[in-house]
DNA sequence: CGATATAGACAGATAACCTGTCTATATGTC
DNA sequence: GACATATAGACAGGTTATCTGTCTATATCG
């Protein structure tokens, strides 16, 4: 009744994709505000999903994200304001300067995968372990190349 | 190597979401582009998915889209200057403008529907028809309530 | 050593949202 | 019909997450 026009066109790829990965994201983001880390947000995964143990550049970082060295910058500051990321000056090149997690950037991470583990848990439980399965090789095999 | 957190902890399943996501929406909003519509991007979708053939309220597009009428209304705005949308009063209610398709947004709706559709088709050639029929029936399952 | 490339900082812009407030118009109640 | 309340949408202003362009400092290559 309200939607004859998508209907009719029977609903896009694109939209189904997003609708559950943007409840995922209202689910983690929101447990990790519950948690105690209220200013995570989204587009921080950028940063918290590429940086090394041992502390990353920030170029690297951009890269790997697929966005703009400035861009990760502002993301990069933001995190270091909040105590989740120290930078230090890399020894081997004096123009760089590594970001490192901190101990509570670590917890974040771990929250992170946590709370997406619950909400992947919540799919399953919802249209089977076997469908969920069967999601996710298809989303992988999607991912390849 | 890069990737030591990712795939020591897998990817989320958001993760893999968003991937094929991103990419269908880079091909249609592209596709558009060539097609002479530059000036259409993906947060326009919100309109042109909710949009009555009568003519629709701000109010009840922006309910639809979840988002507010503020948010609606700057969308809309740009796209009756780009000559996709004109508004006249309503009058049923002297509060109330019905936001209407020009013949020039219908186009751009048709188009929307077509790359939607190539897009997926490309999909359909790369993990073959039965895998995306299967992608197409979860997501379904997950949109329901 | 000098030319060129790279790391990242600084400045400024834009898109896509948000909240809060205000006016005009409707509507339901007495 | 008057008045209280609700609704439609405009106006002002803010934030987040991107971008482009430019600049400096440092490296590296020939």
């Amino acid at each position: 009744m309200s939607d004859r026009n998508i209907t009719a066109a029977r609903r896009t790829l694109g939209f189904l994709l997003r609708q559950p990965y943007e409840r995922m994201q209202r689910e983690v983001y929101g447990g990790l505000a519950a948690r105690g880390f209220p200013d995570i947000r989204p587009a921080h995964s950028a940063v918290f999903r590429h940086i090394a143990a041992g502390g990353s550049r920030l170029t690297v970082l951009a890269e790997q994200a697929g966005m703009t060295k400035q861009s990760m910058a502002y993301l990069v500051e933001g995190l270091a304001e909040g105590g989740y990321l120290v930078t230090a000056p890399d020894p081997t090149d004096g123009r760089a300067r590594l970001v490192k997690l901190t101990a509570r950037g670590r917890r974040v991470w771990d929250a992170l995968i946590a709370l997406s583990a619950e909400a992947e848990a919540r799919i399953a439980a919802r249209v089977g372990p076997a469908r969920l399965a069967e999601l996710r090789a298809i989303l992988e095999e999607l991912a390849e190349p």
